[in-house]
DNA sequence: ACTGGCTCCTGAGGGC
DNA sequence: TGCCCTCAGGAGCCAG
């Protein structure tokens, strides 16, 4: 039942390593646009705002992955449920849903792909300052994420601990595979209120969730020549997942059989024995 | 200050 | 085989 590879932090950051040194340092000669009406239409001066400019070099914040164009700003994009980045020879013909090409320096192109159209594509001077980008919260690889800070924001809040972990005020990055798979890891049932765990908990919660994309990033990792080179593979490994679209199938731990149940539209998957 | 619900879109999958 | 219907999902946004 495979359907897109959904970009979660893992797959963002992979495609950040993946496009880095092939942009970094390149100039832009041109920018073809076949559809601009991503989530946010592209803005219409992009092509000539970037034509001719340098790049340097990528960076990401959450799921955004940000190209700073030396005299233009940076550019902002984000990859919705279905968007993707690859580098292609600026000859090989683009397919359907193949948005935009960032033709580069090197003959190559950063060809963008989106069949839902949920991603974006955006100029700013001030990235940091950007409405899309300075509300959120901490990476989850910052020294600040912690149990603590969890504990404290969750205060007396009465939402999910699953739509809580979800919320990018809280935490960036923990999508909705993850948000599940670093539940279970901690023990805690997704339906608890964010209001109602301990300190302790929260401390598991925090390390789970480090520790499950950390493993993810990791597996991307190992890809990255495949996610450069393979030809509409973005070289998405998908960790061991432990519940994660499993309904049905007993735990790896107690073989009780995982559920599936839906909080805020979204499905999460769980093992009742293990979590609570 | 929170919280839940809506929205964008396409392709997959099921029913017949 | 083909048509129609339903549904998922990231995350910003808004109403209550």
């Amino acid at each position: 039942r495979c359907r897109f590879v959904m970009p979660e932090l893992p797959e963002v950051e992979t495609t950040l390593r993946g496009i880095a040194p092939h942009v970094a340092g390149r100039s832009i000669e041109g920018v073809e646009i076949r559809e601009s009406r991503l989530r946010w239409p592209i803005p219409e001066e992009l092509p000539d705002a970037l034509r001719g400019r340098l790049i340097g070099q990528p960076w990401r914040r959450a799921k955004y992955l940000l190209l700073p164009v030396e005299g233009a700003g940076t550019l902002i994009i984000h990859l919705g449920m279905s968007g993707s980045l690859r580098i292609v020879d600026q000859s090989l013909p683009p397919r359907k849903h193949d948005h935009v090409d960032l033709n580069l320096s090197s003959g190559k192109s950063l060809r963008f792909h989106d069949p839902r159209r949920f991603g974006c594509m955006l100029l700013s001077y001030h990235p940091e300052s950007h409405s899309l980008i300075q509300s959120l919260g901490p990476e989850p690889f910052d020294p600040m994420f912690d149990g603590r800070y969890l504990r404290l924001l969750a205060g007396q809040r009465k939402t999910s601990i699953k739509s809580f972990v979800m919320d990018s005020h809280v935490v960036v990055g923990v999508g909705n595979i993850y948000a599940s798979e670093s539940l279970f890891r901690a023990g805690i049932s997704p339906l608890r209120a964010a209001g109602r765990i301990s300190l302790q908990r929260y401390e598991r919660l925090a390390r789970a969730i480090q520790d499950v994309l950390a493993a993810a990033i990791q597996q991307g990792g190992t890809t990255l020549r495949d996610f450069v080179n393979a030809e509409g593979n973005p070289g998405y490994f998908r960790q061991t997942l432990n519940v994660y679209e499993r309904a049905g199938e007993p735990c790896r731990a107690c073989q009780t059989p995982i559920r599936m149940i839906r909080q805020a539209q979204r499905a999460t998957y769980w093992c009742p024995t293990c979590q609570s």
